[in-house]
DNA sequence: CTGTTAGCGCCTTCAA
DNA sequence: TTGAAGGCGCTAACAG
């Protein structure tokens, strides 16, 4: 980029410190003097250099939000609802500095009047795609924190190698160290043990919440760096909204059980991934309260898709015909075990009932209806949003639990004779 | 962050330009000070200030994806290809210097040992929600022209609002002349009079291409700022991918015609958007090549969403109730229709056929499986992804229309009388 | 192969 | 209310 700060102030004939003054709107600055900064600016389509900025200033309004799978509505629903949190924040800046914000949203002004200038406190919420891969995790957690991002979110099931989970909980703890703020949501907390592994003393940042409320010209941001260590270098756990897979999965299989049935096949999802032991644990501890047998056979694993059910329910079925419901970890997987079922001419729910979990929005349009565990994907995302701006207290001991809620439709039924 | 470059050269007794040159892997380092620099960085732990170097390098490693609706699957399939071919890239960096690659993959190894450390020519993808707004729209492509992204990606129908789409060609005018490429994925080209509207000296970056195939050890990247102006500052338009939404729509139609529909009910989506206006200018090319007579009240606006496609088909009926046939502008408003339909006694196809558009992956697990017109989202998502690192070539004129089959299904039949 | 030395563009005290 | 000036941490010539 050609022009840079000192055009504009060369342009408005004033100092660089004005310009900056005026664009971060952190300082006063004489009316007439600002509407002359604004105009340069204008005039020069001038945006500023994020990374000199963020040099200078030590941070930067990058906010992540990592998933396991963007094609997965599952994740696409709670990354849509952080985003708009983290962007699009109600009552966000509330004493903001009027001649420093976008305009009134008229986009047939000249172009270029609100070029390169962004509401002040506006965050790039931003979302990285593991595909669930635990290398790509890492990856994208060093680079956000070389980007000294303002926030992170992870979403959904952790891999549990604990080499691997070892090495996750080290870099969040480096990420809080340098001042980023870590909420997980879908995804159990960090046990206690990992997250105080290693810690150094954690600066003490004021947070968004104390900038939005300060005096209405609000001092420079504060030099996290610089600020003394804070007295108790204890563990650095993040704020963590669990869902629970657990619950669900029990209610869901007890419901099965209710209705009858006694010999439930389960295709669970990959291995070795928090969600699907929990979902899992979930599911036979359904069985062990009614005391029903649970052999392995009747287990399979897979991915959390549709190919994978199809595929697991031909499993499944190959080994025990004599199965009467099927259970999947996810809606995904559900369809696939519908279209497996329909393809070799069985009833759902006559012959073979059939659910799924997370209540994913064409799961209701299934045919029959797909009875399904609801998880609440939007609230959850919104509230990990709040809290990643941190413009909602935390739970009380930095964990919550989100309530998983039984969808009984038409794709259960007692077993047939 | 306290440690920096200067820590680490310090523990490492070497100048702060050799760490550079060990983490950047451009430039030769003896074998064993490079094993004494890796060393150091573990130790410490010591994770790249991105801004500075961004700054100093004038370039930066982020690649935006901007979607409209990342819960929406059409996206999210679009984007993970778009992530996957960014960052997970075959054969890139041929020619990498071993000791700067993150290692093994062994996630057992000490913690530690690979941190801080990304694979040299690793982008971070990042994918950008809109939410259909086109302010944020706007907004993102502000905030990654300050970050000095790479490459941007721009998925998915287009507003049409003039001043919307003059400011946006702008923002991507000045996107490429800051050296970032760009690149339409579902989107339309832009007109040759708004692309040449304000174009500066397009600086001549090497390609990535060019990068991976120089010596083996790369030279220092091109200083893109300082690069003389091209010969011509020609109309800057971005390479495009484009749908054939307006062919897919015509033969959807003529297929429903062919099956003898006369009254046939079409659910344009979201107003105001290129997307929207393509679909239904080929469904009414599909009716006028028959001759068949479209009155207005048989189309009717909506989103692309469940309820859109619902209410809408409630209010299509309410409106005609002769209607045969009924089209939804994409499989998520269409499984809507089914839902109203249903809702009201109907049989599908025996009292109405409908028919979607895209082929989502639930889309062949609805009941009766959902006729449609299939986007290779994912193959597009991925050449865009190519087009964007540089690694492959651009189509002729910039410009490649990408077909729509169609796909008929169990959801369209004959009318029943 | 390695060290020295200027900046990169912006923010932010300190003065005025 | 504004200006002057010193970094922020890293990269990239240019020597050696």
């Amino acid at each position: 980029m050609a022009v840079k700060l000192a055009d504009v102030a060369a342009r408005a004939r004033v100092s660089t410190a004005t310009v900056s003054r005026v664009l971060n709107g952190n300082y006063p600055v004489a009316e007439n003097t600002r509407a002359r900064v604004l105009r340069a600016v204008a005039d020069l389509e001038y945006v500023v250099n994020g990374p000199a900025s963020a040099l200078a200033a030590a941070t930067s309004d990058l906010v992540g939000i990592l998933v396991n799978d963007i094609a997965d509505p599952f994740f696409g629903i709670i990354a849509s609802a952080v985003q708009a949190e983290v962007s699009g924040g109600v009552g966000r800046r509330p004493t903001g500095v009027a001649g420093t914000r976008t305009g009134d949203g008229d986009t047939r002004r000249t172009p270029g009047s609100a070029y390169g200038l962004v509401p002040p406190g506006e965050k790039l919420a931003v979302v990285c795609n593991t595909g669930g891969s635990p290398e790509r995790e890492l990856t994208y957690l060093t680079l956000l924190q070389r980007q000294r991002a303002a926030a992170v979110v992870l979403t959904g099931g952790a891999v549990e190698d604990t080499g691997h989970a070892t090495a996750v909980n080290a870099a969040l703890s480096r990420l809080a160290a340098a001042g980023t703020r870590v909420v997980l949501c879908g995804r159990p907390p960090v046990p206690p043990e990992a997250g105080a592994l290693k810690t150094g003393p954690i600066p003490q940042t004021r947070t968004s919440v104390e900038r939005f409320f300060s005096s209405r010209h609000a001092t420079p941001r504060a030099p996290a760096a610089l600020s003394p260590a804070s007295p108790s270098p204890g563990a650095v756990s993040p704020v963590a909204l669990a869902f629970d897979n657990r619950g669900g999965a029990r209610r869901l299989t007890e419901h099965l059980v209710s209705l009858g049935h006694r010999n439930i096949g389960y295709i669970a999802g990959p291995a070795g991934r928090t969600t699907t032991r929990h979902r899992l644990e979930g599911h036979r501890a359904g069985l062990a309260v009614h005391g029903i047998p649970d052999p392995a056979h009747r287990t399979v694993h897979g991915a959390y898709d549709r190919t994978a059910g199809y595929d697991a329910a031909r499993e499944l079925l190959r080994r025990d015909a004599s199965l009467t419901a099927v259970i999947a970890a996810n809606d995904t997987a559900a369809l696939g075990v519908c279209a497996a079922l329909r393809d070799r001419g069985l009833q759902i729910p006559g012959d073979v009932s059939v659910a799924g979990f997370d209540d994913l929005p064409f799961s209701v349009d299934a045919a029959p209806a797909l009875t399904t565990v609801r998880l609440p994907l939007q609230e959850a995302g919104a509230r990990a949003g709040r809290l990643a701006m941190g413009r909602e207290a935390p739970p009380p001991g930095d964990v919550a639990m989100i309530p998983a809620e039984l969808m009984v439709r038409g794709s259960t039924s007692a077993p047939h004779s």
